[in-house]
RNA sequence: GCGGGAGUGGCUUAGUGGUAUAGCGUCGCCUUGCCAAGGCGAAGGUCGCGAGUUCGAGUCUCGUCUUCCGCUCCA
């Protein structure tokens, strides 16, 4: 596996990814995805869709709002226990929370949850609280760390028009649970998944597009009764797994850690982990959330949130077994996967792009062997294989240069036309897999990289 | 957020106070009948950004942004 440093200069060099702003010096943790990584990710969207939309018993699609009912964070828990009162010892440099010190100073006898931030620096002043690691007395002033981004509605910037961008995309599915059960006739069990953009204020670093401010979810919450969850959860961690291997990452690549120390909504949750270069991390997770989500948007909403099974005519609260992919980190540990670095027998290296056919972002590539007789005619497939198909064209340098340069991003198909196209109309076809070259018209050519090719 | 490195065309890099180097890549022309051949030519850099010192700063100082390594944090 190639190392970091070399992935991210692959990745800007070949228009995979390029860094956010780069002209202004850049963003932290922000990134673009380049003419060939969004037709990676694109392809990635697709591939989840089919597999947990589409091609699934039962499933419905979703595009909610980013912004929601601040409401929503209160009853899923995130206003709380996304915001952190956080102050540093400006002796020793470690960092704390502000009510953590003075529950733990006080032994319990005091509760911060009622305080505000000004009574916590007060109290934590007035009872001389010591830095728990160096002992002496020298903190920060505290500062409101909160996850969620927070931006206004309206004009006027007060609390009252506050609102936040989503930290994840659950709770959208969550919310519309009866809109979709009713407008689709839906029975439980069924589920509900959607693609869309998430926002955390990270502090950390990020290991290139692996921890972003700024990331696409692809959620999935499949919607059962109580009692079916664990056999569901079971279900849904194998099929986490498949998608995971359609994604072409290898068996020894994927590891699996089921979590005994659980968020405050789950019984039981496991992870999806990859080896990155950067080393083994979170891919996806595979969640138990109970009957949480929907009895929590129960209390705060006032709403009802029990189904009534039309055939045995109970009445519950679904429970909610949620998949949860990454899609940014989905497209980095299909690269990371991919790229090969060959040394050559001169000592040079070469680039390859070993990605499956499906998520190729240039599907094919036509070529005029030669360009002052063919070109023109090359022109014409080209013509004809972008209706179909996303592919380029090339007529400059050598014809093994250009195989070269397909190679190290991936295409699977390459297009020659030569004096046999000129004459019959055939092109020859070469197989970045196989490396084996077949003679074919035109249109069978289009038909068979479709079939190869298409998600 | 803390500590320590680093930042010169797309990439790699020379440059230790006196007009900005080269290779690769890219583009054009010639050549080339199938896996990075060859020849000729061209474009591309206010040296991350902003101040300061100096007659003069890519080079020294300060700030700032980004990035890498190590901590810290992590639904």
């Amino acid at each position: 596996m190639v190392d970091m440093l070399r992935l991210v200069a692959y990745c800007k060099d070949k228009g995979f990814v390029f860094p956010g702003s780069e002209i202004y010096g850049g963003l932290a943790n922000s990134w673009d995805y380049g003419p060939l990584g969004v037709e990676l990710k694109n392809n990635i969207k697709r591939l989840w869709w089919k597999t947990y939309i589409q091609d699934n018993e039962n499933a419905y699609g979703l595009d909610c709002a980013i912004l929601m009912n601040p409401e929503v964070w209160k009853a899923s828990g995130h206003l709380t226990s996304f915001s952190d009162p956080l102050m540093d010892c400006k002796e020793c440099k470690a960092r704390f929370r502000a009510d953590t010190l003075i529950e733990d100073f006080s032994k319990g006898s005091v509760c911060a949850d009622g305080m505000t931030n000004e009574q916590m620096e007060q109290w934590i002043q007035q009872h001389n609280v010591a830095c728990p690691l160096c002992k002496k007395h020298n903190f920060t002033n505290i500062r409101q760390f909160n996850l969620m981004f927070k931006t206004n509605r309206g004009v006027v910037e007060n609390d009252a028009s506050a609102v936040f961008l989503r930290p994840e995309t659950a709770q959208g599915q969550y919310v519309n649970f009866f809109n979709v059960q009713r407008s689709q006739r839906a029975k439980v069990p069924f589920g509900i998944g959607q693609i869309g953009k998430s926002f955390r204020n990270e502090i950390t670093p990020g290991n290139f597009t692996f921890r972003t401010i700024e990331f696409e979810q692809m959620e999935f919450q499949w919607f059962c009764r109580p009692g079916e969850d664990e056999k569901f959860y079971q279900y849904f961690k194998q099929k986490a797994h498949d998608f995971s291997c359609e994604l072409g990452l290898k068996n020894e690549e994927l590891k699996y850690h089921n979590h005994e120390k659980l968020a405050f909504y789950a019984k039981s949750a496991c992870d999806v982990y990859f080896q990155f270069p950067f080393g083994l991390s979170e891919l996806a997770g595979i969640h138990n959330r109970t009957n949480y989500d929907l009895k929590k948007h129960q209390e705060c909403s006032g709403k009802q949130m029990e189904y009534m099974d039309p055939i045995t005519n109970e009445k519950f609260v679904p429970y909610i077994v949620e998949t949860s992919f990454g899609a940014d980190r989905s497209a980095l540990a299909v690269l990371s996967s991919a790229l090969k670095v060959e040394k050559l027998e001169d000592g040079s290296e070469r680039e390859i792009l070993d990605i499956s056919l499906k998520l190729a972002p240039i599907k094919a590539a036509i070529f005029p062997l030669i360009k002052k007789n063919h070109a023109t005619k090359a022109e014409q497939v080209y013509a004809e294989f972008r209706k179909h198909l996303r592919c380029v064209y090339d007529d400059t340098a050598s014809i093994g240069k250009r195989y070269r340069r397909q190679d190290s991003i991936g295409t699977p198909f390459c297009v020659t036309v030569d004096d046999e196209t000129l004459k019959n109309g055939n092109v020859t076809l070469r197989n970045r897999n196989t490396m084996e070259q077949t003679t074919m018209d035109i249109a069978s050519a289009i038909s068979y990289v479709i079939s190869q090719t298409q998600i």
